[in-house]
DNA sequence: TTGCAGTTTTAACGAGTGATATACGAGGTA
DNA sequence: TACCTCGTATATCACTCGTTAAAACTGCAA
């Protein structure tokens, strides 16, 4: 490897937003020097001036859109219902979240930064929820580690199911997710067995 | 595409065979013409003799192991805990499901062939647990679809998370998740809210 | 023996990848 | 003015992949 381009570069941001939008808009199968170059106007070498591999481009793209979404995350989790805004805010990253995902598989370096961002954003899900069990005096029914787990699932189910068109359960599931919402908000309990 | 092999052949056994092992122990991504036939002792071109594309195989690969998971999951279903029965079969599958997910990703033939599958475990899953509680005179607290829905989701989530070392909360999912098999066992409830 | 059907290999194309070496331009400095 | 350096951009190489077309090999039957 040779120099590398500045972090300051203007071509640089251009490449990781041209990275972001191929993922959004067509997957991270999508996104190759050639096409990143096109977009940008340039050549294909231009991205490995830039990040050397691919992997490191990806990198970028992860890191600013973790960044942000957690700051959107955080803001939102202020308010008064914490849980629902946990399903929202699922359900609009989860589609993204996938691409990462698939992209972590065979990436080393995008599978330890992804690492590090599920982690984090369960500890804020799971002490966003602690807490306001907390402020409303109610032991929770389940650990709210579980309750975030759960949410995140189902949320990631139904956008990897919806993406290969299978839709059977899902309007159903909806309702039963809109039920759990209004319970938790009403008594704080949410996926409650019979046992506990 | 000029002739094509023989559905018969042994050596297009061995190249599904192949597929599947590569899947299982490297990912979809490892799965490529060259290694195939390495694996056969040929020469990659013989791979497209026989399936065309490498999406034809892969098509044939998802029939084979879908009517093996589906006369396993028919015949442990009629043991008497279903939804015990659904959460250990998706616990197998899920991994190697996931893989299948990421080719069906772009590639259409793929994606119908695993839709179909998917539709008809879903509503396999559901009617057996419909049944079961028919059986035992109980009204459902949740529409068994939904049941099934949300145990494959998490099943589905920590074969995703575990593939990329994230664990936080799984451990304390796993033992909720005991305590609604076997509250399901005693009373037939699954995921029922406070509200219901 | 000849010929044919099925099978396998050779050859080639286009697109993708990482890596290295080189060309270009602006700025400072002797 | 001539030189040098640094940031930027391009050219090129060597490789893998999927795919297609055509050639070569196989065994068997007429």
């Amino acid at each position: 490897m040779a120099r590398k381009g500045a972090q300051s570069s203007e071509v640089r941001a251009q490449l990781v937003e041209a990275a972001n939008q191929l993922i959004r808009e067509h997957g991270c199968h999508a996104v190759t020097a050639g096409r990143l170059a096109e977009r940008v106007g340039l050549k294909r070498q231009i991205v490995h001036y830039y990040f050397g591999t691919i992997d490191e481009l990806f990198v970028a793209v992860l890191q600013q859109e973790g960044e942000k979404a957690r700051a959107r995350f955080v803001q939102a989790l202020d308010a008064d219902q914490p849980l629902r805004t946990c399903w929202e805010q699922a359900n609009n990253a989860s589609a993204h979240l996938l691409e990462f995902m698939a992209i972590a598989m065979h990436s080393e370096s995008v599978k330890r930064e992804l690492t590090r961002y599920a982690d984090e954003f369960r500890d804020i899900q799971t002490e966003a929820l602690r807490r306001y069990l907390e402020r409303r005096g109610v032991a929770p029914s389940v650990p709210p580690v579980v309750t975030a787990l759960i949410m995140a699932s189902i949320s990631q189910a139904f956008a990897l199911e919806e993406a290969l068109g299978i839709s059977k359960g899902h309007a159903e599931t909806l309702d039963y997710i809109e039920e759990v919402l209004s319970a938790f908000e009403a008594t704080g309990k949410s996926f409650a067995t019979a046992q506990s």
